[in-house]
DNA sequence: CGTCCTATTGACTTTCGTCAACCAATGTGG
DNA sequence: CCACATTGGTTGACGAAAGTCAATAGGACG
């Protein structure tokens, strides 16, 4: 199904545009690169809802998603959860700062890690630089998802974020069949509401919102079919004015 | 004043930590790699308000800021501006993916600011690998550094949105005069309601808000004395339920 | 068939955006 | 030097959006 370790830098565009970028040959790792960071890391199996580290935790070790799915996390004093990322096959997280975890990292359904030693990974860039390149560019990737992350939470309404999420998530060979259109999310709606930093009511409401559209079709709680790709990415796009009822 | 091409991780912890992690060496460009980018780099001069490059662009250059601000900023099909990051002295902006900026880059103020062809620092790092490494470390700061934004915009009050906002610009020397508590900001009223993700109104009454809270005082529309910066830094986590007037 | 858990809906409150008016600081022309 | 316009910032009033709390519906599972 997957194929062990590896770091993609993932395009996760305005969803017209589904092309073969990612497949970009500088962007894959080697054959014995991949061999090397394997040998160097643990593969580690969770079941879902496991807790992989906890935000303030000495940080020792990197991680790379071989399978399945990791929320990314931050729960400030106020006691409110922002999810800042899901990470996917080809992602990596736990990146120190300081020396400690600046976020949690829980699998949201069963997956599949690997983890290194920072130090051990350090050690390994310092002999392959074509390495550090890589790891450059999906740093640079992941920063340009964030800011991708910011423009949505401070000018989009909840229905645009929405419609950003499903996109994003139909992006993903994982969650969408494409011939059906189904788009299968592993999680729930409180860590989708966290994710879109608004209320799961909220979150309800934006689906209902979008179903009667026509944008969407509930085909279980955790099952829609896209209706309508290409209105979906007008809402994302579009100004908030027009409400057709 | 400011000590040509240097690249800074800058530390922008919650304000009560101001130590000088930041002055690590092995975060400061040597004095050889300093002079190596530099002869690689075109010094710029901006007069305020200008603009550097158009999102959308073909992206041939890299910036590096030697003085003043640049608001890195994107502006959707609904027409609402979102900024990304005020980018000081020690950041560097205008990294292409795609072969082209994804967002605008202008002065807030007058400015300084190198500038390299991409190709060009391409080929720096491939003969420097410790360049890499400080590269893939400015990033990791960054990429932070917008986590930390993506909270603030996703569970944050207006309030606390401008309580993190004065926190963050207290850091950072060329706004802060430590002695008389003075925040001088380069930036006008609705710059920071783009950035704070909200409109210029709600940021005049966010001011207010802790004006009565005695946080801060108004000197002039742009200056600010910060009265108690512990309170601010309770404000920006505390939860928003305590509502004392 | 009932129980438990999640998701949705409804009613109400709070926050925030919007439009308009107002104020203050700065600049301009007489 | 002063009337006056201009710009940027603040305040007020109102409406729209989203949060909150409570009630209800819908599945999964025993």
């Amino acid at each position: 199904l997957t194929s062990g370790l590896e770091i993609r830098a993932r395009h996760f565009n305005g969803a017209t545009e589904n092309s073969e970028k990612s497949a970009a040959p500088e962007n894959l790792l080697s054959r014995d690169q991949q061999q090397i960071l394997q040998r160097n890391a643990t593969l580690l199996t969770y079941r879902g809802g496991n807790m992989i580290f906890a935000q303030g935790e000495d940080a020792y070790f990197v991680y790379f998603v071989r399978d399945g799915m990791i929320r990314i996390a931050q729960t400030g004093d106020n006691e409110r959860r922002q999810i800042l990322n899901f990470s996917v096959p080809g992602d990596m997280f736990g990146i120190p700062l300081d020396g400690s975890y600046g976020n949690s990292a829980e699998t949201v359904c069963a997956s599949q890690v690997y983890r290194m030693p920072w130090r051990r990974l350090h050690e390994i860039m310092a002999e392959d630089p074509r390495l550090q390149v890589l790891l450059l560019n999906k740093f640079a990737c992941d920063l340009r998802q964030a800011q991708a992350r910011i423009v949505t939470l401070g000018v989009h309404s909840s229905v645009q974020r929405l419609a950003s999420f499903l996109l994003e998530f139909a992006s993903l060979p994982s969650c969408f069949d494409e011939t059906r259109r189904h788009l299968k999310l592993p999680l729930n709606r409180s860590d989708l509401a966290d994710y879109l930093g608004s209320a799961p009511e909220s979150t309800a409401r934006a689906i209902t919102a979008l179903r009667n559209k026509r944008l969407i079709r509930r085909v279980n709680a955790r099952t829609f079919e896209i209706l309508d790709i290409q209105g979906l990415d007008e809402i994302r796009r579009g100004n908030r004015k027009r409400q057709t009822s």
